[in-house]
DNA sequence: AATGAATGAGACTTCATTCAT
DNA sequence: AATGAATGAAGTCTCATTCAT
């Protein structure tokens, strides 16, 4: 006896979580509905739930690979030594993304988070991402804190100011798009960052 | 004239407003259904369509509402002389709402962002309101530039990084409640702003 | 102690039955809300229940007057002694109605009798309406027969004839604008019942 | 190929229709509410919409039916040669149903006709079927004119007094049952056709 | 694994009717 | 007589989920 059908479980669910941020990101989340995410996947709607228990599950699958390929974007640009340097390799890992690499990425985040006001499960990875990223940023901070005035105080309000700017630039990008011109974020959030990471 | 029964429409809309405004903030607008609406409220659910037009509508009127009501809170502090003085007022106008004043109108103000990403209608009025808000913010920034450095340039930069923490701040306190400890954030982003307009 | 208000209700009764008319030609019963046949009189909708018991009274008081100005216009037109001329003059009381004099009153007539398919008080409007037509026509045609082959036989089947295809013209009129050009109807229909109650 | 389960949306939506027949000739379109007609087929309400987008397709579907059901009756007599016996037939083949075959299709029909006056796409089939049978009639009129007087003047008009017969015959079948004894339109309307088609 | 039908709850909205003023 | 608010019961439609094939 053979063994049946080859399993291919994940590329379905990689193909399912695509289509989820595709509608997403031009619809909203309110408007994807298990067909709407199937038909944008090219599958029929009854496989969905093959493949995922609930449709939360699929937003939360959709979360975390959201935060996984701005986490891996970062850390591809991890080689120099210069504490700034890794500063503003941070801040364009994430608003590079906000404005040329993928709008579709950003509007889905900006979903994800007024979702996880509501969703329990989604805040739980949202709210990780945002720690995990505090963490980080806090650490560059104080890096640069130090060469700068010595002591690494301060370093975790700056790290906060930074990532809000960060996220604030994404909503802004999404919901009053213009208001901020296109190619803009990214150093002026960098300028800000080195102002008070420095004096 | 003053027979038959007298009008209240005013009254009630506001009432079916702050219903929206309860449920919202606690549940998401997804969960805002008409009948929540109206119980939060206190009324029978068909009053709803008798003073609102469609579901949206209340929306829409919520977000005017909240525009109005930070606008109102930074207007109420302006009588100093001092620009960098206006700066801070403006910038504790919106995180003090953010932190103290009224959690719900915070909620509520993240979830009319990502409602605006679909809800044209909705957006109009977001989107009317950030581009209000950066025009006020440009004009402090550019006064304490003068002030500071003689030049006003990059007075439309520093604006968008302040608008943009601004709206970070909001976002993170209602996904990622924690990741920011409560109190800080208007401090924070003073002294980040203060940072950037003066060197 | 004075009279108290003088009474009015003949009035409003007649605008209120004037703004159903308004309505029901335009967009159908379906469409007649208490609010747009309100709307449509000019007045505030609670006065529609102060003076009809239910909406379908409405509709009732509607019919009887469409079917009293249709027989008025008939006997209108009653001098004459020639049969064949009363008859002309029947058919044209009716079909003019239906071209020039006032579209509203056959879009109404129409929906009036698809109506009463289902609503029997609206049924017995608009059967005893027709009964009394066919009767009006039996006669007619008797006479005319009379005069022309000596004997009345035929005077009931070629009266059902006459009323079907003024009734029908009605219908197509509304329901397929164009079919039937417009001024034809009457004369055409006015050859056909000359053509059967002459041979 | 062949796995999963098989489509069965014609023999469904044939299901659905039949049960808007049975409600709509015997309650009204205004009755025939998503769940009458879910039950009349047997079905769960849920699937009207599985296999109809809207309510109105429903009808827009029963209207076609209920044409074609009509063009295919008259089409089954065609094989004589003689222009008066195909106009015959073309009568019997309307009013036949109209008393005798099927009671249920000639109500649906007549409420079909007072739907079209506000549902422009069900006035497109009415309208539709209405001009094509208009056309089809004048050619008959205009043969059997041909043949008797020997030019085809005036088939236009009887083309129009002869379906305005039919359809008014309809109306008055369902609106005012017992105006007409059963059994004599169809004869009555052919007596009155010749009439107008040999003179 | 996959397809597509089926279900039933719940959403928004409309509206006849009643009632307070 | 008149106004306009209030109610609650439908109505249409959407949709996550389940299930037969």
């Amino acid at each position: 006896m053979g063994r049946g059908r080859p399993k291919n479980t994940g590329a379905r669910r990689a193909q399912i979580v695509d289509g989820l941020l595709d509608v997403i990101s031009e619809r909203g989340y309110e408007r994807a509905s298990i067909a709407a995410i199937a038909g944008a996947a090219g599958l029929a709607p009854g496989l969905v739930h093959y493949h995922f228990k609930t449709k939360q599950a699929v937003l939360v699958a959709l979360a975390e690979r959201l935060v996984e390929s701005l986490e891996a974007r970062y850390d591809a640009g991890q080689a120099v030594d210069d504490p700034a340097a890794h500063l503003d390799a941070f801040i364009d890992a994430h608003l590079a993304v906000g404005e040329a690499a993928d709008p579709r990425a950003v509007a889905a985040w900006v979903v994800v988070g007024a979702e996880s006001v509501r969703q329990p499960e989604v805040r739980d990875v949202y709210a990780a991402a945002i720690t995990r990223r505090l963490a980080t940023l806090q650490t560059l901070c104080a890096a640069c804190l130090r060469q700068g005035q010595g002591s690494a105080h301060g370093a975790s309000a700056a790290a906060a100011s930074i990532l809000a700017a960060i996220e604030g630039a994404f909503t802004i990008a999404v919901a009053a798009p213009g208001a901020i011109p296109p190619g803009t974020a990214a150093p002026t959030v960098r300028k800000m960052a080195r102002a008070i990471v420095v004096a």
